[in-house]
DNA sequence: CCTTGACCTTCCCATCATGGGAACCCTTAT
DNA sequence: ATAAGGGTTCCCATGATGGGAAGGTCAAGG
């Protein structure tokens, strides 16, 4: 099988099975003499391993002990809880930040006579505070585990 | 003010403030003779207010927009406020994705021993599937608006 | 046999917001 | 005068993904 179709059957595309080859997330594919990958149905399988875990939000840096997990047949099935419970507390936690950026908004916007006035506790809210010294909170802007599917 | 001091009293990193300046979401500082960027309060308001939108969830690139609503004294509140909604829903959307991976997973994990024994309900169901043609689901990864604050 | 088109290969670039670091210049206090 | 602690620019890296160019390969059909 070509990477094309495996990529089909798989559903990660082609350009990604490169990727996650060159990362050693897999390993890497057998080669015909001019070069061409080369997949066979055990390929396909992980492939769409990967592709359903990322689907769950998990990181590819976890999906490599998943896949390691995944391959060991004497592996205890609480070590794969533990990695699926600990994804739904991420998960969770990051709900909840979205969650309490949607309060604030729906408050603010609840405050906001949205006519064609000027006024708009948004803007004045986003705007206020004195000039004196902001907590530097980090921002902790990208997220560790994005993957909505 | 110094960018040092502008950062503290912003909350947004120096780098930060210097990759704003270079892409444009803010005007370019007025420099000393010897190159240094000054910053005076109003430009020290105008980074708290993207720092709090960005803490709000809001991309870059409706921050632009914010910020013009925010300069421009003849804005219509109805204008703020439906950027707000369109971020709320944004925001609730993502929730509702990441949501359905939580509760796929807690499925599984409910349904999976957590002892000792290899079998588990979790890599079952990531590993299932025939190697025939899979949807190609586009996989969103790269969410439109991460930050969780 | 040769062409054509579809596929493959590698390599580079871009995203988005952010940090790290190097090399070098400026200011201020001792 | 010197050292410390700013500032400046520029380059690189992240993570997962797509886009595209330049060039090799394969299969089908004339």
């Amino acid at each position: 099988m070509n990477i094309g179709e495996a990529a089909s059957a798989s559903g990660v595309s082609a350009k990604m099975i490169r990727y996650y080859e060159s990362t050693g997330l897999i390993p890497a594919a057998v080669r015909t003499g001019s070069g061409y990958r080369v997949y066979t149905d055990t390929e396909v399988r992980m492939l769409r391993f990967i592709r359903r875990a990322r689907d769950l939000g998990f990181p590819v840096e976890k999906i490599v002990t998943l896949l390691a997990l995944w391959r060991d047949r004497s592996r205890h099935s609480s070590d794969v809880k533990r990695l699926a419970q600990e994804q739904i507390g991420g998960l969770e936690r990051r709900i909840a930040e979205m969650q309490a950026m949607v309060d604030t908004l729906q408050h603010l916007a609840d405050a906001c006579g949205g006519d064609h006035r000027p006024d708009c506790p948004i803007l004045t809210d986003l705007g206020k505070g004195a000039v004196g010294a902001a907590d530097p909170r980090p921002l902790p802007h990208a997220p560790p585990n994005p993957s909505p599917a």
